[in-house]
DNA sequence: CCTGAAAACCATGCATG
DNA sequence: CATGCATGGTTTTCAGG
């Protein structure tokens, strides 16, 4: 199943709720120039249609004591064994992303915990959930991250 | 500024609206067993003091026409220049993130494109952009990303 | 700092162009 | 498929503990 967007309107839809999907719908209707009762219908089916897929927060990592993030590369022990890591991984709620990439390494994680000794308890948790070998580096400083998608009207092939 | 929460309270909230941030104040406040109006004073003091630095709905990528991401990681030409790539950089709205690492890059991004071309048409961009080299990983497929902050009790240091 | 209540506002469903 | 209205729920503010 390919979720996919009739026209501009649901781009905008798309586009305002994904910068403050706490607005109320009121301010979303005249922000697309649409009734109040159109935008709600129109809403409801980027959702059910899973082109939109769920709302985050976006917190503080330092306020919640994450203050340290690294992304940490990982390539099967056996490289003949299924793609079975990220499932193995999933319980480690540390894991924030997980993708497979083409490069050296199989898998990409991003994590976040709150100190080095933490960092280092995780990289041992990691290797022995999925048989892993690992590559981490370690985030110095975080510029800008979680920014809305750009949603130029068009940009969105059929 | 290091924002902080004060209480178990705070950090229940913080975790409630993280999983849904579209929750009533009202679901909020059984959620957490407090007022309605107490809920809505510490959801605006977290806002305020920047432990809830936003909101996001999040967007399948597939439908908004972005299905290809990719990790670029940029080294500056000049080693002596300063730490200027981030904002050099910020307008391409491509770019989701953007991190400054321990390793052998400078910096990596997050970037989120439609076609190889147009990612061939990114690296250009910011090459030019920020003068500096790059090194891209193309994702080959995404498990999880966006995963909200497990927050335990306690696990958040004064 | 929390509670509770009054007023303004908003979401929801349905009938209608 | 959009609109406008009625209604029940939600947010907001403020007085009081």
């Amino acid at each position: 199943m390919l979720p996919c967007m009739d026209d501009s309107v649901d781009l905008s839809i798309v586009a305002e709720v994904s910068r403050d999907p706490r607005a109320t719908l009121a301010q979303l209707s005249e922000r697309v120039g649409l009734g109040v009762s159109a935008v709600q219908a129109r809403l409801r089916r980027l959702e059910s249609t899973g082109v939109i897929t769920g709302y985050r927060a976006i917190i503080d990592p330092q306020a919640v004591g994450r203050t340290l993030s690294a992304f940490i590369e990982i390539t099967p022990l056996d490289p003949r064994q299924p793609d079975v890591a990220p499932e193995l991984l999933e319980h480690l709620d540390a894991i924030e992303a997980c993708h497979s990439i083409a490069g050296d390494a199989a898998y990409i994680l991003f994590v976040r915990v709150a100190t080095p000794r933490d960092l280092e308890a995780l990289i041992r948790d990691i290797r022995l959930a999925a048989s892993v070998s690992t590559r981490t580096t370690v985030v110095l400083q975080t510029f800008y991250e979680n920014r809305p998608m750009a949603l130029a009207p068009g940009s969105a092939p059929g």
